[in-house]
DNA sequence: TAACGTTATGTAATAATATAACATTTACAA
DNA sequence: TTGTAAATGTTATATTATTACATAACGTTA
């Protein structure tokens, strides 16, 4: 089990968004979705990104720029995560193969 | 092995930086090294190196937005690369593991 | 509860990364 | 030699992310 954290007020606003989209979700489309809930600022967005990635809530999907709520919150695959991306249809799933975790989990350069 | 390809003026005065850089380089660091070669807009630089990903002569690591040579230009673990990045140093080096890039290979989504 | 350190927030400006749109030139096979 | 795809050149602009600085809220412990 991983460690509760309390978010903060923005960290929340923006969690549950990422989350109830079940998709990627790009930073200026958050900003653009919690405007409403009075963040503003694209920086308010990055800060919570970067605590809620910190803290293992989201993970960043690299090649796209965008975020998406973690799957395995309850188990440590969440400390070694890839994704399958699908080139056509663009659908993103976190991949679950204990066996490439664990390699990355235990990855050591040896070069 | 792969095809030959004959690269374009661009794409060879590109190619031959980051392939003596031999660590991953900047699109816009790029552009500022090459200028003295006549090559002066982003768009210049973004083509050339998209076409050397396309062709497998250099790999972008995401999460970095940089550009590095391809380290297996003579085997088919190009076509399924994963890297090490060191945290403290940010030294990046190819993985040469067969077992997963098989994985990665044959990888298929099955939800 | 007062004082302190830490974390979170607010705001403006700007840096860094990447693409759109359009015109022209080059390479090369039919 | 000409038709076509690939590559190039150029300007403008879109997208993504950070710097810098100020203020507020939270939690601890003296």
């Amino acid at each position: 089990m991983q460690k509760e954290h309390n978010l903060s007020k923005n960290q929340k606003i923006i969690f549950d968004l990422i989350d109830k989209s079940g998709e990627p979700m790009k930073a200026y489309s958050i900003l653009f979705n919690v405007q409403k809930k009075g963040i503003k600022a694209p920086l308010q967005v990055y800060r919570a990104l970067d605590k809620l990635v910190e803290i293992g809530k989201i993970h960043k999907i690299e090649s796209r720029n965008a975020f998406i709520a973690c799957q395995n919150s309850s188990c440590q695959i969440s400390k070694a995560t890839a994704f399958s991306i699908c080139e056509s249809c663009e659908k993103v799933s976190e991949i679950n193969n204990s066996k490439l975790s664990k390699y990355l989990s235990n990855f050591e350069d040896v070069s």
